[in-house]
DNA sequence: CTCGATATGTCACTTGGTGACACTATAAGC
DNA sequence: GCTTATAGTGTCACCAAGTGACATATCGAG
């Protein structure tokens, strides 16, 4: 039980330097805020910030956490028989719903996109993301998808994604993610023909 | 004429320094190599090193520039009334066909996949590529392309140039680039139907 | 030969990030 | 109530990536 009580003061730890940070970031910028002026305005340390997030780009990414260990488990969760793209579609669907009420994320986005440095980790992250969903397509029982394709069908996805964030800033947040999300979705098709090239 | 024979001795630096550090990279690792490592193999100062290259990271992707000054004017050049997804295969298997030939592109491909910072840097990169490229399609002469779809075929072509890259790094640099990147562009589909969502 | 631009070296400094160690508070066991 | 292990924190020293300021060397044009 003292496993799940140290996680969740740490977690609320995380949360409130988070908080902080993303308040410094708005008003000062990313760069022209130091780790120190965050971890002051926290009341603790630098060395102290660094035991909480790795990295400063990552205090930016708390909440608004891409990664998503549920994405890569509801994907092997849907049907097998159904067609990957609409499993895509639908998984994403649900966690852009999710996202969609959340506050503070066109903020977040604004910021990302302002800070080459955040551009790059958002990036990298979602790198190992792509990596494990597009395992995940192969891995499904009687799939029957080779490693390109799978790639192909993961990085489309990733793009609609990225247009529907870029549609979603453009508009100031008022675009309906999910409404975007579908009709990029739409538009994009994905053949699964193998013997081809 | 000075300004060309400077930038061809600037061009030749850079070009060594790139080399000494691929060469350094390859044995030691991205993150164990110090830039005044590659200075001093390279007969220089750290400080005059980023005179050159403005970070570390850029040193590597001195020749396999992805940034591409040439694919933006390209896109521009293509015929006015070509489909646009026509236009970016066309113009990226060129691309593709160049790149081809050249050694040393696995080897960084596989340093830029090992390091997390160089994934980074890569993506950032791309982003920046991504966007002007977006704005490019849209700029052509009469086309009615709104941004979103703009951005779901840029998206879309570096999804394919990704899995791509992936398949070729696993096939040991056996697999044809060009024929991978048709075989994508014909994989994927974009609509280009606007109205919709 | 002199002058002016450009490349380079030197030095000092900031900042992100890490390792080592000491200290404190807390909770459990006696 | 006292002891003791343990997690969280502060402190300090350190490395490496960049950057700005200034001095110096080099080299081509006049």
């Amino acid at each position: 039980m003292e496993e799940g009580l140290r996680e969740r003061t740490r977690r609320a730890v995380r949360a409130e330097l988070a908080e902080v940070a993303i308040g410094l970031f708005a008003r000062r910028g990313f760069d022209e805020t130091t780790v120190e002026d965050i971890a002051q305005a926290a009341g603790m340390t630098k060395r102290s910030f660094f035991r909480y997030f790795p990295t400063k780009e990552d205090v930016v990414f708390d909440g608004v956490d891409l990664t998503g260990e549920k994405v890569v488990a509801d994907i092997a969760a849907r049907p097998a028989d159904e067609d990957p793209w609409d499993s895509l579609r639908h998984v994403l669907r649900a966690w852009q719903e999710e996202i969609h009420a959340s506050e503070r994320v066109l903020d977040t986005l604004r910021l990302i996109e302002a800070t080459p440095a955040l551009v790059g980790r958002l990036h990298q992250r979602r790198a190992e993301w792509r990596r494990r969903v597009s395992d995940a397509l192969q891995g499904r029982p009687g799939a029957d998808i080779d490693p390109y394709t799978a790639d192909l069908l993961t990085n489309a996805a990733t793009a609609v994604l990225d247009a529907v964030s870029s549609q979603w800033m453009r508009s100031d947040g008022h675009a309906n993610r999910p409404a975007l999300l579908d009709r990029g979705f739409t538009q994009i098709h994905v053949d699964l023909s193998t013997r081809q090239a």
